[in-house]
DNA sequence: TGGAATGTTGGAAC
DNA sequence: CGTTCCAACATTCC
């Protein structure tokens, strides 16, 4: 669930209670007071990378999937809901083990809208400018950096350093412009192709790197490895991802 | 079947 | 005081 796509997909499914009134709110979160959300209007349903946001006029539920956050739309599960939002009209979007929070209004001061990948207001630029700023950073922290890219995660890491062929370890500082500069596109590029492989089921089968265990285009083994201040599981092929440093 | 994983947070430890 | 480390959370898959 949790990557960026996934939640832009999950801001598509729930348009519709956008205007609809909460009627009935319930869930085992302890981290807001559910009564503060009955009769309160949905304003607006946003998606910050992996955060979604519930806008209502007195307050602001941040949700995070983290790494087993599900949801439905009018439908149980067999597990208790964290979160449960009924409407006047009778439908409901319940969430489970995700992280929810109340957070300040102000969002658009508190986000970067320019850092998200998903986002139309994402700004290429500016993602290059702050990975300038960041020479000693690896490539493989600089994907997963929220403030840089908003809503990239492992999966998305792993094969956007494929696909340019870029070795994790690389330093963000030694890229010669143009690697800097595909590093930037293909986190974006790659995001929507997850999603379009999302919405068809496929996304799996379309893994190159991330969880593999040999090269598809040179056949040699995956070297697999936590690797980076993020320390998370990375894949690459050693002959196929250069490295700079 | 135990362990690891699409992630983040907060607090302890240094 | 800054940084780094680690547990906690909770579900699914192999």
């Amino acid at each position: 669930m949790p990557e960026g796509p996934s939640l832009y997909i999950l801001k598509e499914q729930t348009a519709r209670f956008v205007g609809q009134t909460i009627v009935r709110a319930e869930g085992n979160t302890w981290a807001i007071d559910t009564t503060r959300l009955l009769d309160q209007p949905v304003l607006a349903l946003r998606t910050w990378g992996k955060q979604f946001f519930i806008q209502m006029p007195t307050m602001v539920v941040r949700i995070h999937m983290l790494l087993f956050g599900t949801y439905r739309i009018n439908e149980e599960r067999d597990k208790p809901p964290r979160l449960s939002l009924h409407f006047a009209d009778g439908s409901f979007l319940n969430f489970y083990a995700c992280s929810v929070k109340e957070v300040d209004c102000e969002l658009d001061a508190l986000y970067d809208w320019e850092a998200d990948v998903m986002s139309d207001a994402w700004n290429p630029k500016k993602a290059r400018k702050k990975l300038r700023a960041a020479p000693d950073m690896l490539a493989c922290d600089a994907l997963l950096d929220q403030e840089i890219f908003s809503g990239v995660g492992n999966i998305i890491k792993n094969e956007v350093l494929f696909r340019i062929r870029l070795h994790p370890l690389s330093t963000v500082g030694a890229l010669p412009p143009a690697k800097l500069r595909a590093l930037v596109e293909q986190a974006r590029q790659y995001s929507f192709d997850f999603l379009a492989w999302k919405k068809e089921f496929t996304l799996k089968k379309h893994w190159l790197a991330h969880n593999q265990k040999t090269c598809p285009r040179c056949h040699i083994p995956f070297h697999k490895a936590n690797l980076g201040r993020s320390n998370r599981r990375t894949f690459w092929c050693e002959r196929c991802q250069k490295l700079y440093q």
